[in-house]
DNA sequence: AGCACAGATAGACATGTGTCAATATAGAGA
DNA sequence: TCTCTATATTGACACATGTCTATCTGTGCT
């Protein structure tokens, strides 16, 4: 998501709409409650790995379902993915969580 | 917002469904290339207020467009507005952007 | 080769969302 | 009171999104 490196804060300046068309779709892919789960899940896993068997464990969504969340997550940069034998890990991004944090920091509540 | 008020990191441990929901409202608001514009418009603004007319004029979009869109952004208290004669001005809630953003904040890349 | 299991993809469907034109509301001034 | 301007609300419509069932792909095991 090279939208989102070095992009100033949002108090900085007024984003032009391309940087705010690529920075939208990473909230938009926050924007959904069982996302943000999945993805919490997987950022708090100690070890940073967590099998799609377990995620999908988590919830009461059908296997497609959860298989579709982790697509958006994946497609956006929040997560990456990979397979070892029969099973899929996913992983955390922390560099794009951290540039989306920054990009909402605000003096004030520094 | 009070959801957001004291929530661990995403990190730290799995989101409950409620909290997940309360969360993703915001994000959702967030997730839209105008809104995110509007929202950068009024926090890089120095004074931190901005009249309705300044925002419609920055945009190619109907009046009411902009007007649901400050509507959205409200509602999840990410913007509060004052009327002052004809003029309606809109500010940030610098809160809700920092708590938001503490949510985020990685270990790494803090 | 064939089977069993993990996960992804495709297609369908109901619901949500962004936009607009039309209209309503609120305040200022004549 | 009447009118003008600024903003909000309503209703409509096209399009996007979340979910499901059914199916496909890939891997290991016998």
């Amino acid at each position: 998501m090279e939208i989102l490196e070095c992009s100033p804060p949002l108090m900085r300046e007024p984003l032009d709409a391309e940087r705010a068309a690529g920075i939208a779709r990473v909230f938009k892919a926050l924007g959904d409650p069982v996302r943000l789960r999945i993805l919490s899940i997987v950022a708090s896993r100690q070890g940073g790995e967590v099998c799609v068997c377990d995620i999908t464990a988590a919830f009461e969504l059908s296997q497609p379902t959860i298989s579709h969340h982790l697509k958006v997550l994946k497609d956006v940069g929040l997560l990456t993915s990979e397979r070892r034998a029969s099973w899929v890990y996913y992983r955390l991004v922390p560099e794009t969580l951290g540039e989306l944090s920054a990009l909402l920091n605000t003096p004030a509540t520094a």
